[in-house]
DNA sequence: CTGAAAGCGCTTACAG
DNA sequence: CTGAAAGCGCTTACAG
C-alpha cells in the first residue's frame, strides 16, 4: 500500500532512523550526500509521513482544533466572525505544517473529548460563553494551548483575545449624543451571559451617565442577532416608541433588519431614527443607506489569536494577559441629528 | 498522563481486548456484567480512545477532509457556499463519530499529501476547477471516498454534486425575455475554465437562440465574483452600453455591486436596467431593491454531498452517477420590463 | 555521522 | 465469553 519510512530506508540502504532524521530536517545528523539521495527517493516514491504514527510516537500531533458551539441537531452556525478566524487560522497552521480540525461542541464534555481524542496540541475556542471557559479545568485540559476568542473569562488556562467592546459602545453612543440624541435605545442578545454584549451594554450606560442622560431600562431590548429578529424589533419600536430617535445595536445584521422594520412602519433612517451597527461587516456597505457602525478588525483579531496560539505551541510563552484590540467608528449614512420637533 | 486502554483493563481486571471490545460496542463478545463494569470505569476515569493509535492500527481514520483551493499566501476565501457545506458536513460527521479536517490547497500536490498524511477516509473537494478533478489519479488517491462539489469533471474517482446550472440560466434569461428584453448581457468569472459558469453561459446562449435573439459576443463580460468588480462593471456598462436593458450575472454579490455601479452613473434598477443574480444568498433580501435571483438550495446540496460521502464510507455504494439538484427563479424587485423608448 | 531497540495506544486475526 | 501475540509507522533516547 502506502510507502513507509521502511520502504525508503530499504531503497536507500540506510536505517529507518536516518530517513526519519532527513525527513524531519535534522540535517546536522546526516551527511549531505546521504540526505540528497534520501530526499530524491522520498520524492520519487511520493512518500508522505503518517501523521497518526507520528502523533502516537511523538508528544505532538501538530493538530489544532477550532471548537465552536453547536446545537445538538443543528448544523454549525458560522458567523462572518468565525469565517475570518477559520481562514486565518487555517492559513497560518498550514504555513507551519500544522493541521486544522473543526469541531462543533454540543455538550461541554465534548471539549475534553475533542482535545484528548486526537491529542490536539492546541485549540481555539470561538463563541463560547464566559461561564463555559471558566469551567475548564487543568486536569481535563492537560497542556493543550487554549485561546478563547471574545471571552472575558478570567480562567488562566486560556489566553483571551477580544476587541474593545466597552470602547466600541462608547464610540457609538458618544457619536449619537453628539448628534443631539437623548432617547437612545440599546438592542442586543442575552447580555447577562455573554461578556462581549455585557461590555457593550456597560459602555452604553457609562456614556449615557457621563452625559447626564438618565438610564431608562425600557430602552434596552434583548434582540437575537438575526435579520428577522431585528426586523421584528424595528416594527415594534416604530409602533410603540415614537420617542426613541436612535438605536445602538450589537451587530450589523441586527441593525439592517431593524432599519427594514422601521421602514415597514413608515419611519426612515436616519431621518426619523438613527441606527449604529457593530462589526463593519461587508453587508454594511451593500445596504441602502450604508450603515454607520463600529468596526472591529476581524482579521487582526484572528491573526492575534493565531499568533498567541503559535507562540504557545512553539514554547515562546508570553505574558499571560488578555489581548484587547482597538475598534473605531465608521461614519456612514444611518446616523444623523434627530428630527426637529 | 492520559488514561489508556491498559489502565482501564488493569482496573477492571480484564484484558486489553475486552476493554477494546466494550469501547467499540462489540457487545456480543462480552458479558453484560463485565461490560457494565468496564463502562463505569471508562466513565469515571474519563477515558477517551486515542484516535491516532486507532487510525494506525485499524484501516480507518474516521477522518474526512474538506479541501478548498487557497492562494499560497492568502487565507482561505470562504464563500457562503463553503459555509453551508462546512456546517452540514461537520454536523453529519460528528453525528457518525467522524472528524472534519479543513485544509487549504495551494498546490495540486497537496491534495495527495492531505489524503495520505492523515490517512483520510474521505474528502470533499470544494471549489476546484474541473481540470483539477480530472487530473486525480487512482494511484495517488487510493481508496479514499471523494466527493467533488460543483464539478462537471468526468473523473470516475470522484462523485460529483452540483445544481442545475444550465437550467438556472435558462430560467433567468427566459424570464428577462418574457419581460420584453432583447439586449441581455452576461457577466461572470472565467467561464472557460470552470464548468459551473460555462454551463450557465450555455444556458444563456441556448435560450437566446431559442428565442431568435442573435448572440452578441460584446454582451458577454468576464467579471470576478466580488462586489468591487461588479461595481466597476456596472459603471462601465452604464457609460458604454446604453443599449443593454438587462444583465444576467452568475452571483448575487456581483449583481449587487453591478446595481450600485449603475446607480452611480445615474441608471436605476429595474427602471433602466434589469438585473438577475444567482444563489439567492441572504444578501439578496437585505439590499434595496431586493434582488431577483436564481436560488440553488445550498443546504440540500451540502446534504447530498454528505450523504454520498457517508454512503461511500459505509460501503453502501450507489450508482456512480453525478447528482444534479434543481434550481428555481425567485422573482423580487430587480427585473421588470425594459424602459419604453 | 549512523543504527538497533523499545515503545506510543490501539486493532486484528487467531486460540481457547 | 475472554486473552496473548503481532503489528500499524513512526520517534525517542542511547550507543557506537
Amino acid at each position: 500500500m502506502a510507502v513507509t519510512l521502511k520502504d525508503i530506508a530499504a531503497e536507500a540502504g540506510v536505517s529507518l532512523m536516518t530517513v526519519s532524521n532527513v525527513v524531519n530536517g535534522k540535517q546536522a545528523r546526516v551527511s549531505a550526500a546521504t540526505r540528497d539521495r534520501i530526499l530524491r527517493i522520498v520524492k520519487d516514491r511520493g512518500y508522505v509521513p503518517s501523521a497518526s504514527a507520528r502523533s502516537l510516537a511523538a508528544k505532538s500531533s501538530r493538530l489544532v482544533g477550532l471548537l465552536v458551539p453547536a446545537e445538538d441537531e443543528a448544523s454549525l452556525t458560522i458567523s462572518p466572525h468565525t469565517v475570518a478566524v477559520i481562514g486565518m487560522l487555517e492559513r497560518e497552521l498550514r504555513r507551519l505544517d500544522y493541521h486544522l480540525m473543526l469541531r462543533g461542541i454540543a455538550d461541554r464534555a465534548e471539549i475534553t473529548e475533542a482535545l484528548k481524542s486526537w491529542n490536539l496540541d492546541g485549540a481555539v475556542l470561538l463563541g463560547f460563553q464566559d461561564a463555559e471557559i471558566d469551567r475548564l479545568k487543568a486536569e481535563t485540559v492537560g497542556g493543550v494551548a487554549l485561546v478563547a476568542m471574545d471571552s472575558y473569562s478570567e480562567n488562566p488556562l486560556a489566553l483571551e483575545v477580544r476587541s474593545d467592546d466597552f470602547g466600541g459602545a462608547e464610540l457609538a453612543v458618544s457619536h449619537l449624543i453628539a448628534l443631539g440624541h437623548k432617547r437612545i435605545a440599546f438592542a442586543g442578545p442575552g447580555f447577562s451571559a455573554t461578556g462581549v454584549v455585557r461590555r457593550r451594554f456597560e459602555g452604553y450606560r457609562t456614556v449615557l451617565a457621563a452625559n447626564g442622560i438618565g438610564y431608562d431600562e425600557s430602552l434596552v431590548s434583548r434582540v437575537e442577532t438575526t435579520h428577522a429578529d431585528g426586523l421584528a424589533y424595528g416594527r415594534r419600536l416604530a409602533r410603540e416608541r415614537p420617542d426613541v430617535t436612535a438605536v445602538f445595536t450589537t451587530a450589523d445584521i441586527l441593525a439592517i433588519g431593524l432599519i427594514e422594520g422601521l421602514a415597514a412602519e413608515g419611519r426612515s433612517v436616519p431621518g426619523d431614527v438613527s441606527v449604529v451597527g457593530y462589526d463593519d461587516s461587508d453587508l454594511a456597505v451593500y445596504v441602502t443607506p450604508k450603515l454607520t457602525t463600529v468596526a472591529q478588525d476581524l482579521t487582526a483579531k484572528a491573526a492575534e489569536a493565531v499568533r498567541l496560539m503559535m507562540d504557545r505551541l512553539a514554547g515562546r510563552d508570553r505574558p499571560d494577559e488578555a489581548t484587547t484590540l482597538g475598534v473605531r467608528l465608521i461614519e456612514r449614512d444611518t446616523a444623523a441629528p434627530p428630527p426637529r420637533r
